[in-house]
DNA sequence: AACATTGCCACAAACGTTTGCAGTCATCGC
DNA sequence: GCGATGACTGCAAACGTTTGTGGCAATGTT
């Protein structure tokens, strides 16, 4: 360790107190411009830093902001990741980006992380299985920003910001059911979680208002391979199989593409797909799957911009929503 | 700010010293057995843990690794990441990820970050485009631990762990050239990468060792949209078009997905497909493309081991090789 | 009985920064 | 000439932890 040049060091060297040039370095009109002027450049020439750990210390907080997401290897929390990651850096901030790996208990050690690294503001999706909400007050409890986005607690005390699940699920609704489906399987995430229950509703909601006569019909996984089986074991069970499926994630759609692939069917022919996604993985396919559109980019700005609102003392709760469109690809 | 039990609260409860709290929670021996477990129920009460700046600032380092990567959101590098937390994990660490963007500007950026924070050490997937290594020359002057993963420089005075990247070319090679192809084009990323130069080369070696007669062709490509550029560029600019092509990465075969969609191409009726890939993303497609699969995970776990050594003191530099295996898929 | 050992504990310095307060000049108004 | 103002600077405490050193009994050794 040798690149320490502290203050006192700088201080040493110019014959003034740590005090001076600390406030030197924070341009404090206490100072002479000359004392400054000397001290910042020496400064510069020592390549000096100043010590995190001190400031903190001092300081009481620090300045990064805390991500915690199931799986970071998703397109949807990576832009939001990125929208957050400019922001932070503009205020002079940066993010750490924490898995939960979808498991309860890595994400209570998560938070406990947080709690005690004292971090500025936490972002945070949870697990599918997240119940125990107590680890989320404590952190409340010592004045630890919380904002809550995507996969969102039903809870009314917390700051959330989530896509506009029922509108967008209606949208889907308003496209796959104008086209020829005759039959249509919903393949769903964890029916606990809000984001599928709105957007269930949104489809559902649509379909009865329009007093549809089409057969529907719902399934619920809570990853890939689930979804996979979840659809398999739909087309075992029922002679009619369906003639469109609507997934309402990447994950999920993943897992109807490997079901329609172990069944041989044909996309739109055999089988028409609509799913609502970030926009990049639909792509990669042949033909591409049409999708309505959630930003996680603008998904990260929106909180970004919560999250200020509440360090600026804007204490009041509130759900902020995001809305979505229609981007047709060639799977119906 | 309520939850501040402290070293000093709980000395006060006790009227023991701070010095003997401490020592107490560290199960030092010099603290009776009695007051120890006093301490100790006292402090599981008072739902006390340590201030890690405190802590840090002691100890002059945190208990943090960073991991840089250009972007996080690719299988690869996710599943590296699983396997350093896990290891971290177990060892009473964290880790914090950060993406450079494919930026070495960001890159730079993040790497100030790590040394203002004093992390325990890093690994590091380096951009396409970093030239400028004195960054990592100033980190190892500080005595922060680092580990270049996957994308490393070729330059010889660094830690390195990488994907046994002649020898996957090399596997590549065997299987795609012993199947039918007549005309190969490889797509390749940057090539100023050694990953890069080496499969390219393990590629290389196979083909001229064997003496084959069929055509071979090289473009290189820095991301998924140049990728899909130069293979339609490649096609319009031979009449005899490629029977087969080699992907290099997973992103690299997006790229030739979306230039083999764009061209109508049917696999592996009209075009053979082979690339490297840590296993995820080739099943998603129909048929599955068949990969060489090098494994992020197994990765993350020697690259641990190397950083352990290293904090342990072995500072010898050295690079570390993995081996990867063949997985046919219906591409070939 | 004198001395060394051991078990337990407290004191205090250090890590590097921030900041309220007080001190030292010189200048100014009267 | 004297108090007041203002510009600049230094002192010292505080943030919470770790750890070397030394003290003080009680026990063991000769």
């Amino acid at each position: 360790m040798r690149n320490n040049a502290t203050l006192k060091k700088i201080s040493d060297h110019l014959n003034v107190s740590i005090s001076t040039v600390s406030r030197a370095l924070k341009d404090h009109p206490d100072v002479s411009p000359d004392t400054k002027k000397r001290v910042k450049e020496l400064a510069m020439l020592m390549d000096y830093e100043p010590n995190a750990f001190a400031v903190n210390l001092r300081k009481k907080h620090s300045n990064v902001f805390a991500i915690i997401v199931p799986e970071i290897s998703n397109f949807f929390y990576h832009s939001f990741v990125q929208a957050v990651e400019e922001d932070a850096r503009r205020i002079g901030y940066s993010v750490m980006i924490l898995q939960s790996m979808n498991d309860p208990e890595v994400e209570e050690q998560n938070l406990r992380l947080c709690r005690h690294n004292h971090v500025a503001g936490i972002f945070v999706a949870i697990t599918n299985k997240t119940t125990d909400l107590t680890p989320f007050k404590k952190l409340e409890a010592i004045d630890i920003p919380l904002v809550f986005f995507d996969k969102v607690p039903t809870d009314d005390t917390f700051n959330k910001v989530s896509i506009a699940d029922y509108e967008s699920g209606w949208m889907a609704a308003e496209h796959l059911l104008t086209a020829t489906a005759k039959h249509v399987l919903l393949v769903m995430g964890n029916n606990k979680l809000s984001i599928t229950r709105r957007r269930e509703e949104g489809f559902t909601d649509y379909y009865h208002k329009h007093q549809c006569k089409k057969k529907l019909a719902v399934v619920y996984a809570d990853h890939i391979e689930e979804a996979r089986q979840a659809v398999l074991d739909y087309f075992a069970a029922n002679k009619n199989t369906p003639t469109a499926i609507f997934s309402m994630s990447d994950e999920i759609m993943c897992g109807v593409l490997k079901a329609i692939h172990t069944l041989k069917l044909q996309i739109p022919k055999d089988i028409q797909l609509l799913t609502i996604s970030n926009g990049f993985l639909p792509t990669l396919f042949t033909p591409d799957i049409s999708f309505v559109k959630t930003s996680g980019y603008d998904l990260g700005k929106l909180s970004f911009v919560r999250m200020q609102e509440i360090m600026g003392g804007k204490k009041f709760v509130r759900e902020n929503f995001l809305t979505s469109s229609y981007y047709p690809g060639g799977s119906m």
